[in-house]
DNA sequence: TCTTCAGCTGCCGTCGTGTA
DNA sequence: TACACGACGGCAGCTGAAGA
């Protein structure tokens, strides 16, 4: 087998989880509508935990799949990119770098930051898994969507969907191989132009003497040296929300997206639910949750 | 030699505001 | 009203320096 037979196979293995209850934790079922109204408030506050083990168990239920036997093994790596990678005798290594999304959460706060060139041999893919408790508040971890998109495609939409130079730069990790791995950069990073309306007609005759071309985003080091002299010289701010998959504009997570929001879970759309717990006022959430799930007030918990 | 702390990088989340 | 964008907060892991 070589780099994409495991990845392909990987991703099928993958989609077969969709429906699939970890067994990692549970959360009890809420004792009142105003416990299960307060607790539909902060559940997204799991989503770190659940989304390190979902990744955990990832990595063991590939590795209990007898098609990767004598190939090799699906190993964890924390810190690390990517999450997983499958350690054997197949070059490029083949590699997972998984992302749970809970979709009650207001958006895909997931990040992806790594550079093009992380990719050139395209033997990274992105998992995106989409999660619930199995009774949309209480209960174990629930996959409810799965999508596995190759980790240079979504690098170079990413780039492309954010580089407008000078209004917008994305610029490569500068070479830190020098340091201590603690502090070597291997993220890419979005930066805002911050100047006056004068100083942005000067930075756009810098781009414009760059050439026709000049404001294609490219991850060189030639072109970096370029946007580097733009940072230098005009004022930008760091972009913290750079890389939000939800903001990237990427076909296959759109399309993931749409098809998470529409998908039916406990009586209404998961996008219904959304909504509906973003926006609701506690007595109608606590209503319609007691309602859907059997709890009774005073803590008397029909089961 | 061990412990503590600062510095840096990376990751994930909500909320407020402006706009179509 | 929904959505996009920007601001901000919190936490973890790792390394190396400084001090006990």
């Amino acid at each position: 087998m070589n780099t994409q037979q495991i990845l392909a196979l990987a991703t099928q293995h993958m989609q077969a989880l969709n429906g699939h209850c970890f067994d990692v934790l549970e959360l009890a079922k809420p004792a009142s509508p105003e416990a299960a109204a307060n607790l539909a408030k902060i559940i997204s506050k799991l989503s770190p935990l659940v989304g390190n083990l979902i990744e955990f168990n990832t990595c063991e239920y590939l590795n209990k799949q007898s098609s990767f036997a004598g190939f090799g093994k699906w190993r964890r790596q924390d810190p690390g990119f990517p999450d997983t990678v499958f350690d054997g005798q197949i070059s490029p290594m083949p590699g997972l770098e998984i992302k749970a999304w809970f979709p009650l959460a207001t958006e895909i706060t997931a990040r992806f930051k790594d550079s093009q060139n992380h990719f050139a041999h395209d033997q990274t893919h992105v998992a995106m898994l989409a999660w619930l408790p199995e009774f949309l508040i209480f209960g174990k971890p629930k996959i409810v969507g799965i999508a596995v998109i190759p980790g240079g495609s979504i690098a170079k939409v990413r780039d492309e969907h954010y580089h407008k130079a000078p209004d917008y730069l994305v610029l490569e990790p500068e070479d830190t191989s020098a340091r201590t791995s603690n502090l070597q950069q291997t993220n890419t990073n979005g930066y805002k132009f911050q100047g006056t309306a004068a100083q942005y007609v000067q930075a756009q005759q810098m781009v414009q003497n760059w050439g026709a071309g000049g404001t294609a985003y490219l991850p060189t080091r030639e072109y970096q040296a370029l946007l580097r002299a733009l940072l230098a010289q005009f004022p930008y701010r760091l972009d913290t929300n750079f890389a939000k998959l939800d903001r990237i504009a990427h076909p296959s997570i759109e399309r993931f997206k749409a098809e998470v929001y529409a998908a039916e879970f406990q009586g209404r759309t998961v996008g219904e639910w959304n909504r509906l717990l973003a926006k609701g006022d506690d007595a109608s959430i606590s209503a319609i949750l007691a309602a859907q799930f059997g709890i009774q007030p005073n803590g008397n918990v029909v089961r």
